[in-house]
DNA sequence: ATGAAAGCGCTAACAT
DNA sequence: ATGTTAGCGCTTTCAT
């Protein structure tokens, strides 16, 4: 019952001509005559025929697949990423496959399997610093970092700027009057909080503003651990009139532990997060954050990746995209 | 630069065997002396060798990977039903490559490109009978369709206890002594709306309560259109004291709505949505709702998948995944 | 404008 | 236990 798919071969004997010059008409050459090809084209018509990706990647040498390693498939900035540069990677002609990979051994693992393997043409790696992952990586391989800053080595990059999202949030604050503020950061592994953190320092010195060291607070990026933030706050000598909270997820705990305390957001309390995750206007009250384009993202990152992969010679080069303040309900000025 | 990578010929000439030889090895193959796979384990060390796998699918007509095809890939239900996929993929030594497709145009080009130019062994598609997309699937390529019952066509599905679900949350509310039920729908052009608004029928009809049909109000997953469907309800001749939204989405719309209104939530209006998104607790009040593993949805339909790639005769099977009820704070006793 | 020959890097089938 | 010979279905030379 396995009908055997025609190939270029049934296509050929079928129009009277050889294989090369079917493979030729498949392949838009213009060194045919347009009798031939109409011939040709009938038969593909015919016989059904399509060509085996396959057996062109091996003649070729080139798979059309890229691959992005991500921390995980479900988050919703990693979600959107992926799926901007599942969208500019169709419009160049690839596919992209996408895997979750959480530690440096898997890691490798999905390298072997799909740099060494020759499964693709280039892979995006997101968040590539969190561990020494990034070594496994030959520098003449096609890839792509996503949301890390540069660190010298020759790739490509895409980056939020994180160190001037996280200033536009402290401004934000500072010019609602707020001195006292606070911030609950991701783990300082990931770059992105490292660089979060950056940003709120250098805004905070700009402002001629002292850094309270118990008011900067370690999270893991979820809602529980901002929740627990709250608590390391309230224990401090003095609380703040502001929080900045280096995700939505955080700010959201913390808003619930302020809520349950008896603190009024926003009067009480300021809060502002990072990311503009879905549905973070219908909290209560609606959350005052940073937005960011990841799926733009994701389409830039997978652009650079074709052109290297097609271009090896280029030079790598850093993009930068900018987050931008969406001012919601949990921020507001600071009662004198 | 492009140093030519080692072939299994290079490793055999190094070793002094034939590259039968050390395909044998690298397959594990047990017709193999000790001594000559030491020799050539050797030789694959020192020249840094890894099989292409490309050249491997040429040569077995398999190229171990599969396709999602889902209407996105940032909804939490399809990315989580997607890491699940991939994760058991993986186990079994595929990847999986996954593409968002929103109609039947893209969907031709999808398969066309995925499955009649062979580059996957399998198809998982997530909602399937969304238009006529199904019917380009021929009944031999190995498919699963996730998030819809079967419905006669000889494919492997999973699906969601869509109408088992609804019937939970309408015997919650009936529990709760509500006979002024409500609900509002998806669009009742996807499987999973129709299913939830049979499910919802069945259970009404079980308790004795009448239909009431403008309380039956169909949205479009979106919390926009569930804070629009408040105000729909709100024109019924009678108001009801508890809605059943199709997804929690648009059940948090309605709590916007309803809160703008000066109505309280659960005291004077119960709701209960379906998902258990992220963070459904965190909303004010935290959400009841109907909890759905789609994680293993996902990790099932790779298994099906695969199992049917390599071994196309077994007959297809429909596994049907339960909801459960995860009650929090939007619903209430009736007052009488 | 078309064809013939030679691979791409591996596995399958049949030796020995 | 190992080697030899053919492919897999296409593209890339190089002829003509």
């Amino acid at each position: 019952m396995t009908t055997t798919r025609p190939t270029i071969r049934d296509v050929a004997r079928l129009a009277g001509v050889s294989h090369q010059t079917v493979s030729r008409v498949i392949n838009g050459a213009l060194l045919v005559s347009t009798e031939t090809r109409q011939r040709v084209d009938q038969a593909i018509q015919t016989l059904g025929f399509r060509p085996n990706a396959i057996a062109r990647s091996m003649a070729q040498g080139q798979t059309f697949t890229l691959a992005c390693l991500s921390p995980n498939l479900t988050d919703f900035t990693f979600a959107s990423i992926i799926e901007g540069a599942v969208n500019e990677a169709r419009t160049h002609g690839y596919f992209l496959l996408s895997a979750p990979c959480n530690d440096e051994d898997s890691f490798a693992t999905l390298v072997d399997e799909l740099v060494n393997s020759r499964r693709t043409d280039g892979l995006i790696v997101i968040n590539p610093y969190i561990d020494g992952r990034f070594h496994f990586l030959s520098p003449q391989f096609p890839v792509v970092y996503v949301g890390a800053p540069p660190r010298g080595e020759p790739f490509n990059s895409v980056a939020l700027d994180n160190r001037d999202g996280a200033g536009l949030a402290v401004r934000h604050l500072v010019d609602l009057g707020h001195t006292k503020i606070a911030t609950i950061t991701g783990p300082l592994t990931d770059d992105s909080a490292v660089e979060r953190d950056l940003g709120f320092r250098a805004a905070l010195v700009e402002a001629g503003i002292t850094i309270h060291p118990s008011w900067i607070v370690q999270g893991d990026w979820s809602a529980t651990s901002g929740y627990e933030a709250f608590h390391t706050l309230a224990q401090a000598a003095e609380f703040p009139s502001a929080v900045f909270a280096q995700n939505d997820r955080m700010a959201i705990g913390l808003m619930r532990a302020a809520a349950e305390a008896g603190l009024h957001i926003p009067d009480e309390l300021s809060i502002i997060g990072f990311d503009d995750m879905p549905l973070a206007s219908y909290f209560t009250p609606p959350l005052t954050t940073l937005s960011q384009d990841m799926w733009e993202i994701g389409r830039i990152a997978s652009r650079l990746l074709i052109q290297k992969a097609e271009n090896p010679l280029e030079p790598p080069t850093h993009t930068c995209v900018a987050a931008h303040l969406v001012i919601r309900a949990t921020t507001k000025a600071v009662k004198q």
